[in-house]
Formats: C-alpha cells, structure tokens, sequence
DNA sequence: AGACTCGTTAACGTCAGGGTGAATGATTAA
DNA sequence: TTAATCATTCACCCTGACGTTAACGAGTCT
C-alpha cells in the first residue's frame, strides 16, 4: 500500500495503548506534552512521537501556550472520530439491516447444527 | 502493560489493512479462508495468521463447511464492534455533551483569540 | 489403501514501530 | 548575557509483526 487510508491511519494510531490512553486523557481537558509524558512514565521523546502520530492523522492539535511559549498543550478533534464511526455503523450495518444476516446471527447463537463445545 | 484490554485488541486487530479488508469483504458474505487469501493475493499460511487474529478478537467466527469439512467457513461477529462503538461514543461525548468542551470547540473552529460579535 | 486438497502450525528472514539518551531550537528567568 | 526549561528532532537498539516456504493433520475421492 503505497498511500493507506486515513481509516487505516486512524485505526493504527489508535491500536497504540499508550495513544489511546492519551485520548481518553484528553477527553477530561487538554494537557501539556510534557505532563502527557509524566502522566505515562515516558521520557518526553517518546511521548512527543506519539503526539505527532496522533497530530497527523488529526486525531489531536497543538497549540502554543497562551502564558508560556513553551509549553505546547494538545486537545481532541473530532473529524477522525466521527469519520471511523461512519465506517463501523456501515459494517454494523450488516445485522441492524438485512434478514440473511439475521438467519445468520440467529444459526451462530444457537448452533448451526449440532452444537460444539 | 501485561494484558492488553479488549479495546486494544480489537484496534490493533483492525489497524492492519488486510484484517481490515477482510471484514470488509465479510460484510457481503462469509467466505472459506481460501478464498480469502486468494481474494487478496497472499499465501494461506499468512491469511490464516490473519484470521487467527480476527477470531482470537472474536471479530470473525470460524466454522467448518456442512459439505466440505476441509473448508473453514469465516463470518462476522457483532460484540467487538459493538463495544469499539461504545468507547468511540464515549469519546465523541466530549464534544456533545460538554459546555466546555464546546467552548474548546468553538474556540479551536474560529480562532483562540475569540473575535466574535 | 493411496493420492489429492484445504487449512493449519513451524521455522526463518525482514522491516517498521517504539524505546532510550544526546543534541538542537525556542522561550523564559536571573 | 547567561543559565535553565519545554519540547522537538536525531541516531541508535531491539522487540514484535508480517511475509515466505516446508511440513503436518484432517477430509475427500477413486
């Protein structure tokens, strides 16, 4: 895959436990890198890659501290969030919708024939 | 981290572009793991590596073909998507639920420094 | 029984991802 | 100006994930 989708990155930056640690952090309020990166145990480069992963795929932005140039402080945003929702609603999409996929779910609870361990 | 949480598991699992495709192609209909691997020109050594994954994320089910028991016969499995969309609902409730979170909304759309009315 | 097919596990090579410490750039404080 | 702080990029190591071929177990067919 010479370009992956913005799916494929977002899914990729989520599947990291400490990125999806730093999301659900940024969901209480934005934090600065350097207090994401003692909130994980990690030295600050470590972390800041993690940042720019998440920055990429847009998952999170940067600001510049309004009292100190220095610090940078990250939030959420929400476009890649809604975005994978849209795909997961389609793919679940095949049970809320279709009666094959009923029969289907409706075989695999109660055993397509005989039932197995 | 010694046990990775459900969540995780299911994010890493569909961060890959193959395993990504595969549910994909699932959605239309089950298929045996042959034509899965031929589908996306791999071996089937690989593909059951891929498979494996999905299953032990319980995001497919495997099961042997009534005709041919030499055939393993994949389909989708609703749970995992289920609670992905759960956590990402979670997670998008920072923005729909929250006075400040939409304030930081506000802010990040139309500029830090608030030029409005 | 023996030959053939489907799919798995085993053994191995390769490469990207994630960790560290050192160096760099930018900003603040003395 | 000089020193200290925040965060990044750089250079490196190292584990883990993905791909291959070969070998194996199970099932079908003649």
């Amino acid at each position: 895959m010479a370009t992956p989708s913005a799916l494929d990155r977002t899914l990729a930056a989520l599947a990291d436990p400490t990125r999806r640690g730093v999301v659900d952090r940024l969901r209480q309020r934005p934090h600065p890198a350097g207090e994401l990166a003692a909130a994980f145990d990690m030295s600050p480069p470590a972390m800041s890659r993690h940042l720019r992963v998440l920055r990429q795929t847009g998952l999170v932005e940067e600001r510049i501290d309004a009292e100190d140039a220095r610090v940078r402080v990250y939030s959420l945003r929400p476009e890649p969030f809604a975005a994978l929702r849209g795909w997961l609603e389609e793919v679940e999409s095949f049970w809320s919708g279709q009666l094959g996929a009923f029969k289907a779910h409706a075989e695999r609870t109660r055993g397509p024939k005989g039932r197995r361990s």
